[in-house]
DNA sequence: ATGAAAGCGCTAACAG
DNA sequence: CTGTTAGCGCTTTCAT
């Protein structure tokens, strides 16, 4: 940690250091509060509330003044005042995973986009994966009177989660997420992709197909699981259990899993991996030598921008998660201005199979 | 947008829509309030805010009513009730001008774990690059009552932006950016990044290079400037000044500006770009059939998961985004806690070029 | 060790 | 059209 402190410098021409160590100390204005306004603008405070808030007719003259005077004092209305008051707030919680994973942070920016277009600001927090942490930040959101809450949650069969989630005094929405209660989602067609994906490889002619994605506790895990099960049990395929297997979102565990898998005899010929994990995989088959897509073939579930620049470009399994965050932001808006109809709301977004290099036939072994 | 919706199907045996359309209503617990809680202990309001706060002693027994009757009753003091009443929060704002963005979002994200630590949540908010967007952002924030802010403010010689930073109400510190204003803030030493970046490709005997970066209007466009010409300079080579230039965060307008660059001759013998516009610079050489490392070498501003898996694998400067985040939140709180010195602190991380595969030296013309 | 009362800054009846 | 008044849920003197 590289820290170079630097003096403000203005008064270093003064000899001694004068008594005040503070004379370097911002002065943070003081908040100005309506009976401020009020007073300089000479009327009551409901005038100037009424001004703000243009809930009733105010008399042009008498507005003008009351606007001149908050910019004069430079008045900011207190949203937390305002919130306490009215008893609801503009923000909305967001829980996620992780911050810094790329899906999340395009699914978060979007949100942000499309709250921030109504209104409405946004809090974020991540659970890092634990448990604990999932229920402290809900029990903590119950405390903020938040508008509503998306939130893509670790697990969604988790009874102590499901019930927080039930006893929330706001509306929720789940993202990529399933659970047994009248809750509005809005999920990818995992389900869909991974059919495609592993019919392809099937295709191909391979027989021995590794499969690393999330965990049966959360959707996508299961409906990856779901549709390499049937792909296979379609053609009558048998597949070895031992190679599904669910990594955390921690980089190099996919690498450690991968690496594993591709050292025994004999090994998978093609793997399909969730998008972070397929760097990993892609770095194990490097450091044994097996190359793609000639050894191994490979597809991603999750696009990115680089993916057609890997070498070899990269198959995989495309959707949208901008998209899928604004939808949900869309839904939750109307569950909190109550314009939606009373059941859950369920949507489910497409994605498809978008072929590039990254897989081969398979010789016949 | 594909919506599907789902009846609840609970009631769809009952012959006729009975009068109450409102019967899949999820009824929504009412919050519990302080009083609630005393009435339901025994004891005061003053009580119940004494066990919550642990700012007074009360009498063991008396406490174990108390929180029987907290958990009871399921209660969950009203944050907002208490910023009002504290006049303070525990939020800090954070703004950015693309969350989605990867250099942001793990900044973001290792900002949200150090403020969760210490018991503050964190709001997030993008600007999108548009300059009103920011204003109304930064006075939005005014009215917020945040503990602090740490922004990343799209430009730092912006006048109207920088007097209000200076006006906020409460502490504040830059990410990447310096203003005229005694103001903490961490900042990467992009200086030293781009000079070993220039002097390196400049050693391999180019003396045509390009420089894709952020405007002169943000720190990292300033400094990576400064350091090409003073590369220049001390070796006595031209530059054309027409091959820097700053695009914007959009994907594909580093490919149009890249494009363009490399379809000139005399075409630049290599390129340094930031970390989403190296993708674009990437991409335009494939389209014009020039290769890299042999026709263009090419430096990435900024390290990736995958940079090393591209092909040819990239030559990158380097540096930590996560710890900018961190330090950065422990600055903000140390201020906001009152535990700083009153000089502004500046902190100065370090970046380093990291040699892969895609510079080759270069062929006298 | 406990309680009564006075607000934090604002909005929403209710009168004029 | 404008002002007076009563809280929103909580913390904090100040008494007891």
């Amino acid at each position: 940690m590289t820290k170079r402190g630097k003096t403000a410098g203005a008064a270093s021409t003064s000899p001694r250091p004068a008594l005040s160590l503070k004379q370097n100390t911002r002065v943070r204005p003081r908040r100005v509060t309506i009976r401020e306004v009020a007073k300089h603008a000479g009327v009551s405070l409901t005038t100037v509330s009424r001004v703000i808030n243009m809930t009733d007719a105010v008399r042009p003259q008498v507005r003008e003044r009351v606007r001149a005077a908050m910019a004069d004092l430079g008045y900011v209305p207190d949203v937390i005042a305002q919130s306490l008051r009215k008893q609801v707030t503009k923000t909305v919680g967001c829980i996620v995973p992780d911050i810094g994973f790329p899906a999340f942070s395009s699914t978060i920016g979007a949100i942000e986009e499309q709250l921030r277009g109504a209104g409405y600001t946004m809090q974020v927090m991540a659970t890092q994966e634990s448990h604990e942490r999932e229920m402290e930040i809900l029990s903590l959101c119950r405390g903020r009177r938040f508008a509503g809450l998306i939130t893509s949650i670790g697990r969604d069969n988790d009874d102590a989660i499901i019930k927080m989630l039930r006893q929330l005094p706001f509306p929720a929405i789940l993202l990529d997420r399933k659970i047994p209660a009248p809750i509005d989602s809005v999920c990818t067609d995992h389900f869909s992709g991974a059919l495609q994906a592993t019919e392809y490889l099937l295709q191909l002619g391979h027989r021995r197909i590794g499969l690393i994605t999330l965990s049966v506790h959360a959707l996508p895990g299961r409906e990856r699981r779901r549709a390499f099960s049937q792909a296979h049990a379609a053609r009558g395929i048998a597949f070895n259990p031992e190679w599904i297997t669910g990594p955390g979102f921690e980089n190099d565990h996919a690498y450690r899993i991968a690496y594993e898998l591709l050292s025994h005899e004999p090994r998978p010929t093609a793997i399909m991996a969730g998008g972070f994990p397929t760097i990993g995989v892609m770095r194990a088959a490097r450091s044994l030598g097996i190359s793609i897509p000639h050894d191994l073939s490979l597809i991603s579930f999750g696009d990115t921008d680089f993916a057609d620049l890997l070498s070899p470009p990269l198959t995989v399994v495309r959707w949208n998660n901008g998209e899928v965050g604004r939808i949900a932001a869309d839904i939750l808006l109307s569950r909190i201005e109550e314009r939606a109809r009373d059941e859950p709301i369920q949507v489910v977004l497409p994605s498809e199979l978008v072929i590039r290099g990254s897989c081969a036939p398979w010789r016949q072994t």
